[in-house]
DNA sequence: TATTGTTATACTCTATAACTATA
DNA sequence: TATAGTTATAGAGTATAACAATA
């Protein structure tokens, strides 16, 4: 054989330690979902955390900005640029519910884009559980829930 | 009942729509686990990043900066700045390969890291799945391996 | 011409500390 | 005094485009 390409530790397939590890698996795989999350709703002009915080408003109108951030994850400083761009955007409407606390409710063009978000994530949801199989999605979708409340440390 | 506080749309515990939504759910659970190793090995001066960096050229001594890159996911050009900062720290030696391509190896302190790394990692992993449970553990684990490698788009 | 590493730069999301004003 | 929102700033990690040197 002429160009006999021996694999060396160069051009060999490297492996993969972290290959059995949970955190590492875990990030790969929702760096990839949320990417992909990110295309699928790239037309909507909304990024994945954007969209999160509609949803959470829709489902909770007149709820609390400081909340909506507590049951997201998003700190309070964190929380002021993403609600000020939903509202430049026409999606939110902030009123005051006393001297220093706002409340948050859709408007209705916010209402058709979290029905689009929703439409597009049921679809996305569909597809990943017809990969995995039914009854893997719902095991691991359980572990997750499990791994949020029985707390991480 | 004087002081009453009825719960109301302010105060009361709001419903999550992303509650069953596997994108969001790995995410949240890949953030907290990722700050928990994060804080577990803060002790070494290392990073998650960092860290998984050192173990894979710790398994492939000799393997080329692009290869690892490619296999954890990370573009070339922010491998540069990753690899010169195991360098610095004395963990990392490069060699050429050829006159574009460059070679890891662990150094002997890199080596030590890289075990107290293992080490911790499989004292963390122990951790969760004791908490889990050893079969939902399992099935976790190679659900997240299938979304890897059943493509994601 | 394609590959390897590099530079420069921007973006997303997160974290912390300190400030204002209200309760 | 504690809370809600805000400001400013830093950091980690990722992404893209363009470049030099080499294969």
């Amino acid at each position: 054989m002429t160009h006999n390409k021996l694999p060396n530790v160069q051009t060999a397939a490297l492996t993969d330690p972290m290959a059995a590890r949970l955190g590492y698996q875990l990030r790969r795989v929702s760096m990839l979902m949320m990417a992909d999350t990110g295309i699928r709703m790239a037309h909507t002009g909304l990024r994945p955390t954007e969209a999160t915080v509609l949803l959470l408003v829709g489902a909770n109108p007149g709820c609390r900005q400081g909340n909506v951030g507590e049951v997201l994850g998003i700190k309070r400083a964190n929380m002021v640029p993403l609600i000020a761009g939903l509202i430049k955007k026409g999606l939110l409407h902030r009123a005051r519910a006393d001297g220093r606390s706002h409340t948050l409710t859709l408007t209705p063009t916010g209402r058709a884009k979290g029905s689009a978000v929703n439409r597009l994530l049921d679809k996305q949801d569909a597809e990943y559980q017809s990969r995995l199989g039914q009854q893997p999605f719902a095991v691991l979708l359980d572990a997750l829930a499990k791994l949020r409340t029985r707390g991480m440390p």
